[in-house]
DNA sequence: ATTAAAAAATGAACACTGTTCAAAAAATAT
DNA sequence: ATATTTTTTGAACAGTGTTCATTTTTTAAT
């Protein structure tokens, strides 16, 4: 029986192993430049083993995906301790943005890269909790706002949505090189003045 | 000297073939699911020749981006004649989510991929003039708005960026399919509820 | 009309990718 | 010490983008 938990472990190590080297790989050399021979070689195993632990490319693709939401989890973890709910609001922007500058290759896959998603609806048996909950973690924190008197004339989750999309669409124009043309042209611009005109309109509406 | 203006003529068609084909392809199995060969094949010409008109695959990425560009602009061009600058800012919200919603693989390309912008940046001569002229069309009319005594503490490019990083947002939510676990989870509801919340933040701001 | 020169089109070949799976090696149980 | 199970392997396959010597076609000159 002693034997079965520790190659269950051992099983597991492996696998955390894979995932280390694939991160390691994608944080230097970026996603698409990393080959799963690349990842084999990276942690002394043949390609062979790698898919004994994982099914496909995607599969590493969601693991990894996954490991980044719990990353941002660590992020937001303090967001919880603040009472005010406006407070916690304009500060859940700025943890967002600095998230995805400081970690850009996982927003990438967290928020971007289609991969993940595919595999999710090739095993079609679990939805998208990590975005889900992520959402939902925004949607409390607008409600209760909303409950003291914020917000008039918005619905909950649309306006959620919308703020969602906001800092979104900062972090996605700038990881996917669309803001040449724009001064908001690096990330600590839009960690400075990106998160001020993101104050400016939450505080308007 | 005929035959020269002919053969230009005739290389410049070809050219615009395989683009055509290439983009019939995008359109009906994706970008990432058609190779050079499918294009190939679809015009009744070889990979070779594919290579003789095009310098690589980003190349091709690059030209048809330019061409989403062409028609977005079309989608604009009747935004010009309306005079009140608050309404075309509205119309224009609508129109770039209709477009974005109506031609998701396009949209995809000009804002997502990475493509167009690796090869902007290996040629190095030009800048990125379609999202800069693009991004201009936008900043104007929000100019003669703040002219007209709209957006008050607000900065010009600041806030351009975010009416642009707002509506973009939720397009890059939608096309990515991270909108699953979302409300707003096709592309109807972006383009009523989703532009509704739109006109109501313009309206407070 | 014949021929030489230039231009255009070709597809086999190369190095790479994700993926599979019979065989070998290692670990476990008898 | 042997048999069985588990784990690991890497060659092989079908596919990718890309190159380039060769062939075909077109043009220009006689």
């Amino acid at each position: 029986m002693s034997t079965a938990e520790r190659k269950a472990r051992e099983k597991e190590a492996l696998k955390m192993l894979i995932l280390k080297g694939a991160k390691k790989l994608f944080l230097e050399r970026g996603i698409e430049q990393t080959t799963i021979r690349n990842i084999a070689d990276e942690i002394d195993y043949s390609v062979g083993t790698v898919y004994v632990y994982f099914k496909d490319k995607n599969a590493i693709l969601h693991d990894l995906h996954s490991i980044g939401f719990q990353e941002l989890g660590g992020y937001f973890t303090e967001l919880f301790a603040i009472k005010d709910p406006m407070e916690r609001l304009r500060k859940m922007g700025f943890t967002y943005l600095k998230f995805a500058m400081e970690n850009s290759e996982m927003y990438d896959l967290m928020f971007i890269v289609k991969a993940p998603m595919e595999f999710i609806e090739s095993t079609e048996k679990e939805a998208w909790n990590e975005g889900a909950d992520t959402f939902g973690a925004l949607k409390k924190t607008v409600k209760e706002c909303m409950d003291n008197g914020h917000f008039e004339g918005h619905s909950l989750e649309a306006l959620s949505f919308m703020i969602w999309s906001l800092v979104h669409g900062m972090c996605c124009l700038e990881i996917r090189q669309r803001t040449k043309g724009v001064k908001f042209s690096n990330p600590d611009t839009i960690l400075s003045d990106g998160y001020n005109e993101y104050l400016k309109i939450i505080k308007k509406l």
